[in-house]
DNA sequence: CCTATATATTTCAAGCCTAAAATATCTGGG
DNA sequence: CCCAGATATTTTAGGCTTGAAATATATAGG
């Protein structure tokens, strides 16, 4: 889902070329997205939503509460239940009530689950290092940097 | 959904790097998606699928196939279908069947669809300039022409 | 103590998304 | 002409996503 710049009203100059800019990362990102989604699929029988909950998890041992997942993972609230839901299931992750305050639960990642997280991730890696391997290693920190100050920017002001 | 780079086996020099560019574009194009996502949503009550096809068929004038709009939006056929029925639906897209191939339909922006995306093209033209105002004019340039690359180079091996 | 408000989470309806199966149609060899 | 394989599209099952409503619990002010 994305095009390029259409012949509509231009306000200021650079606008066109932001929008340009906007719909390349769009694109790129989707690209590979779609390619790291399928790797998961076939190889793990896993999901990119996930994985990135597990990886949330992995770093945090103690577990967090549901709150602290879909903020970190910038994804509502009701979102972050159902793919909780099926990793319980599948015995990847544990809720524990809490003592205290009976509103939260803990999650938790079981061995089972660090296990699994961790050959995935492995995986995962050596894809990203494949994907963008055409990316000269300069450049790689270049626009790293570019796009770490941009949402640092962002953060600052919202 | 996006983390950051995480303690876990390293093949080569780099690797963690590109991961950590990876994270980071993924975690800004997120941020920005879901911006124009609920501008979209709050101001024109539409989505940004909707958008994605609209502006599709904007410049396609003489409309597209369903199968030319799943692989130029980089979606599944299955999907675009059931954008398109809710966009006839509202009256913003019309599906003609073709003389000579009856297995195939012509999909076109009605005079009304039309309308409406314009409004919403400069508005999000705009939303861009405004959410990508903090990237400096010579630095749009140089991010975009990477990117660009990069696909080139992606397509060309795929 | 009691209640209004705040917080944590789940549920819900609607839309997006994919891969795979099902339909329908087309096309080229026999 | 016939039919096997190719092509275009829709349908289906299952998962992801949001925003809003519903539940449950906590907390502070009166």
């Amino acid at each position: 889902m994305v095009s390029a710049p259409l012949a509509v009203a231009d306000a200021g100059p650079g606008d066109k070329e932001r929008l340009r800019l906007w719909i390349r990362m769009l694109r790129t990102t989707r690209i590979v997205e779609a390619e790291l989604r399928e790797r998961l699929k076939r190889e793990f029988d896993s999901t990119l939503p996930r994985f990135d909950v597990m990886s949330a998890l992995y770093r945090e041992r103690e577990g967090m509460l549901m709150s602290d997942l879909s903020r970190f993972l910038l994804v509502s609230n009701g979102n972050v239940t159902g793919i909780i839901d099926r990793l319980v299931a599948d015995g990847y992750v544990t809720r524990t009530k809490r003592e205290g305050d009976k509103r939260t639960s803990v999650v938790r990642l079981t061995p089972a689950g660090m296990g699994a997280f961790k050959k995935m991730a492995a995986a995962h890696e050596s894809w990203i290092a494949e994907l963008l391997g055409g990316v000269d290693t300069f450049e790689v920190h270049r626009l790293s940097e570019m796009l770490h100050a941009f949402r640092s920017n962002w953060e600052g002001e919202h």
